[in-house]
DNA sequence: CAGTATCCGGTCTGATACTG
DNA sequence: CAGTATCAGACCGGATACTG
């Protein structure tokens, strides 16, 4: 499928107390061209994560954002447009008949593709740092039954993380 | 299941040009007490972010995380120090011989339960700021077919977005 | 409402140097 | 190697005020 690449794996077996991966020095893509630090660059900030998650719960507008987070009004405002400009958040007008339109921010296509990355988050933060019950389940509509992130494969079936590989273009 | 909950989908049928999420004033968790919000407290910043990317494909020697993300000294002390505490790195050393000891980050159970999200974070920026083709793919070992993250249920079997609620407890 | 303007004290950053 | 020390400057948080 790619002709020449490199393999890795992340985690071998079997695990030991002692974590396994293996030692390296350096990692296998350069920073300068890993699209994960771009998206780091983008969304690691934590007033940048905080409105992210209050969007994807359905926060479009200033005030609700600025009220709810407790964030100081200009750094609302400067991240707000860092995240139009970057186009994970559209900036639109609704309009009340009688009263002048407002704006509102409203999430992109590629905004909401963060939505599964953040509600895996929110599970970590559930097993690691809860005390107490999760306050939120995720849940199938159709059978109700509870839903997890994992990695799936090409035919929607899971797949264990001890069996993901790591290809890397040379 | 959750005898009295509320219930909340992220995204209704059908889908339209205009995002659908539903206007809230406010999220149905209280920042206060959302997992979400601690896990960003903890890895909600670019350096710890990127220390952790590192860590996953294999570095653990302070100036190993140094030269690859040239960051401060200061810096990523600081971050090692703080991550180490939060318990997603431990602090061990490592003997060769005829030489003294050396301290190393191993990344805990806790920090490589990151990985998923990580990775998947990664696919997110291939898929939107990404120039060419992907650096890096993640296949399966058994059968090198292709893998990405998404919502799995009970079986092991994929869940579309659409499909999944959030069931809040009261 | 939805911002921008201003100010101020504090922390973070980045650069450089120094030490066991 | 693996840090700590130091320091100037940027950025942040919080408060308050002002505008369309």
């Amino acid at each position: 499928m790619w002709p020449d690449f490199l393999v890795l794996d992340f985690f071998d077996e079997p695990r030991q107390a002692v974590r396994m991966t293996p030692l390296t020095h350096r990692s296998p893509v350069p920073i300068d061209r890993c699209n994960l630090v771009k998206a780091i660059d983008i969304v690691g900030d934590r007033w940048t994560l905080l409105i992210l998650r209050s969007a994807l719960f359905g926060l479009r507008r200033f005030d609700d954002f600025q009220r709810e987070l407790s964030v100081p009004r200009t750094v609302l405002s400067g991240r707000l447009k860092a995240l139009t400009e970057a186009g994970l958040l559209d900036k639109q007008s609704y309009k009340v008949e009688g009263r002048r339109p407002r704006p509102e921010y409203i999430l992109t296509p590629q905004g909401e593709a963060l939505q599964p990355i953040l509600m895996a988050l929110m599970q970590w933060g559930d097993a690691w740092l809860g005390d107490g019950p999760a306050p939120m389940n995720l849940t199938q509509k159709t059978s109700r039954g509870p839903v997890e992130l994992g990695f799936v494969d090409e035919t929607g079936r899971a797949v264990g993380a001890d069996n993901v590989r790591i290809a890397i273009k040379r």
